[in-house]
DNA sequence: TCAATATAAAACCAAAAGGTATCACAATTG
DNA sequence: CAATTGTGATACCTTTTGGTTTTATATTGA
């Protein structure tokens, strides 16, 4: 299925990788370097990577014997754009919990 | 694992069950309502409605003989915190989206 | 009352998911 | 060059997932 949204979700639905998209989201790293954050082989981890690329999520490039892993924010968006059809739903809509979101964590730097 | 935002993130990565979500915002259902707008039994559709219950993200109620499934749009909060912390990757962010996804569905009612 | 209907619950099954171990190979480094 | 390191690719294993079928039970309606 090459379903774009649902690539998205399905890479989204697991912790593991949902915690390596928040470890890009400080800096590149290599397959080795993101492995370091986790208690599962490398080849368990490469496989989270190639799941969160095809959905999309992240960009990778290989540099010498390495490969370098990119967050790609912009494939949330489809995520975003399903969520967005609850939008009428909240009376506090997306722009307020945006505001809320930010509020809450006003050093998470 | 009673993590919240797993259960719904889990909840959401099926796209039938995405479907059910919608479905369930123009009016409440039951489960042979619901099934009805899929090729599935609806046993089948009964484990997905728990599934998504189990995600926050509707509630039921016996009626009767009936059970009566309503969304429950606040179980995707848990998700939309989370999304929210990569809104500094965004130029426009989760408030200019929601102006954006508004646009695009002028008429989806 | 009796038949039909809605849900519940359990057993079962194939496929997908998440993980491991292993081997191969390219790139680095001493 | 030789040893090490980082990745890639398989094969394999176990658990979860998404589905079916079957059986049971509670409501409803004629």
């Amino acid at each position: 299925m090459t379903d774009i949204a649902q690539m998205a979700f399905r890479a989204l639905s697991d912790p593991s990788r949902r915690e390596m998209l928040r470890m890009l989201g400080d800096r590149d790293l290599t397959v080795a370097q993101v492995s370091d954050g986790f208690d599962m082989t490398r080849a368990a981890v490469k496989k989270h990577l190639i799941i969160l690329e095809e959905g999309g999520l992240i960009r990778s490039r290989t540099q010498g014997r390495e490969r370098i892993n990119t967050l790609h924010p912009d494939g949330l968006r489809p995520v975003l754009d399903w969520l967005g059809w609850f939008d009428r739903f909240w009376d506090d809509r997306l722009s307020d919990l945006k505001a809320t979101i930010e509020q809450k964590d006003p050093s998470d730097d």
